[in-house]
DNA sequence: CTGTTAGCGCATTCAT
DNA sequence: ATGAATGCGCTAACAG
């Protein structure tokens, strides 16, 4: 491996001097900068950044922890993240979560042991706060997204939940709409019992009673099981004319479901959700959505913690807890009843 | 920061010794080993990965670079490589290079630095050369996923893109169709040359005459512009009856273009194409493809590399090539003329 | 079974 | 404008 030993003795110059031509620090005379430049050049010289951040107490390595790097929301929120640090020059390590603790925990431990300079994190659930401590514990900063943690203070990027539930409420009452059913993501997520609020505040607000049996709460993640929506379908009698999603992949595995009952949508039963689907299926988009901005959801998170990295020997700020505007979109999956 | 100092001290023993229970190496007695854990968890300790990597001059880390992580060919792709390397106890780190060679450049860049152990990469392109042998000489072990880039030689998982060119043409042939136009990627992409090969080839198999009229050569990447699609449709006279898309991502683009134009997908126009699409848009899976086994080209990818890895220094095995079979999967975006 | 010495590659003092 | 000494946190090699 070429060190800056290599080079300085080929450029007839100490270490010392190499190391401040690379980092343009100090005053160097051109004629010796130059010669130092075409000595790492011929032997392909490359800084060693581990030597590098061992001494300077900072990696410029950051970490994206989400929760299913299948679910299009996700990747579009990697990609503003990614575009936020490429532009203050650090590098982005993704990990994915499965919303499994036990990976989760092996990520943090990831994040502890690289010396990660801050981390950007979509949590499995309430239950990571201990991992969250772990981070706290060890000084490391980092940004909540899409999720709150109770217990546990921070910067967080948050949509608004609540309102989006109500808006998907509003439009199906508007539609004529009255036994409106949910499916839901675990309530150990902040995020699902907010559009469970509102969802249950928009019923209140429209005169319907809440019915615990028009609600299934399962999992947001890609691995819920089929045959419990389908199940859950065949309790209900009669069958709600309406659904809310508490996500994409919800909505997309409850019109399997109903296609397995021979059920479509919107003729047979009306559908809405939170979050686009992939692009993909965007070819013919026709699900009302409460779209959010997933793409700022990563950028202005990373924001966020780049400013909590830069000022981190500073006082701290108070948390800063950004909440993006639910934007409803309306298509066709709903009915005109 | 707590160092194996600090827990020396607290533990009185000397740090070479904590540096052993650490990595379970050496005989250490039981009271000792334990009383040195006992300190660690109260000190919070964790081992600091970069001074470790320094010494050892093993990171431990890997990298993959693929070209659209908006792409689920890619995302499953990356499961599988994450998988691999997770069994292994190695960590993976992800970078995005839209198809883009300065983005490529930036990664290899970060890899060089950052002393990854290895790299897994879907190469930009041809043009991906002088990259690859900037890795080759700094002695990163990498392979090849999805491409080729001719002028080197590495261990490469590939599809048989010919083979499935062939046998999109044959079904369309089958189905009556003889005007069969492709749009398809850069042909600066051995994937896509394959493709649009195996297209000539079972044309002439069928006694179909190759009209370059018929073909597109635009990005597989998102960035493609719907204009220039349409503007090629507008060109044909008269229309294909079918289509076949070198991805995913074209095959939707076409859809859209089709739809701009009032065509429908069978009933005016039928569409082949490589890769499924999302899982999302499979609620209701219609189009006719060749599903490459993207999970597969990730994990194979990932035990190639590490079996280079880990034989580094032993006298290098000949490159070796895995080539995934293509498998067709006919659904009814086919019209039977 | 345990401790001492040395060095991984680099940047921050302080000299000159 | 440049160089020498020192240490970041850890482990390999050797000594005991």
């Amino acid at each position: 491996m070429v060190t800056i030993y290599d080079i300085a003795e080929k450029a007839g110059v100490s270490a010392m001097t190499v190391s401040r031509v690379i980092n343009n620090a100090g005053r160097i005379s051109e004629k010796t900068r130059t010669k130092v430049k075409r000595v790492m050049d011929e032997l392909g010289y490359v800084p060693n950044q581990m030597a590098r951040s061992l001494v300077l107490q900072e990696t410029r390595l950051l970490f994206l922890m989400i929760t299913d790097i299948t679910n299009p929301f996700y990747t579009t929120l990697a990609r503003g993240a990614e575009d936020a640090a490429k532009k203050h020059g650090y590098r982005l390590l993704f990990g994915n979560t499965d919303e499994d603790l036990e990976k989760e925990n092996d990520y943090i431990d990831a994040v502890l042991k690289t010396r990660a300079d801050g981390v950007l994190l979509a949590p499995a659930g309430d239950a990571s706060l201990p991992h969250l401590e772990m981070l706290r514990r060890h000084r490391v900063p980092f940004v909540l997204l899409d999720r709150e943690v109770p217990g546990m203070d921070s910067d967080v990027v948050l949509g608004d939940s609540k309102e989006g539930a109500r808006q998907l409420v509003k439009q199906l009452v508007g539609g004529g709409h009255r036994r409106i059913a949910l499916i839901n993501g675990s309530r150990t997520i902040s995020s699902a019992r907010e559009r469970l609020e509102g969802y249950r505040e928009a019923l209140k607000l429209n005169d319907l009673t809440y019915d615990e049996a028009l609600v299934l709460e399962t999992s947001f993640g890609p691995r819920s099981d089929l045959t419990v929506i389908e199940a859950w379908l065949d309790r209900m009698r009669p069958l709600p004319t309406a659904f809310v999603a508490g996500n994409n992949v919800l909505a997309v595995e409850l019109m399997r479901a109903l296609r397995s009952r021979g059920l479509r949508v919107p003729e047979d039963a009306s559908l809405v959700c939170f979050d686009e689907l992939a692009s993909y299926a965007e070819m013919d988009p026709f699900l009302t959505v409460i779209s959010q901005q997933a793409y700022q959801f990563g950028y202005l998170g990373m924001q966020m913690l780049l400013d909590r990295i830069q000022s981190r020997d500073e006082q701290a700020p108070g948390w800063r807890k950004i909440v993006l505007p639910a934007e409803l979109i309306v298509r066709r999956s709903v009915r005109q009843l």
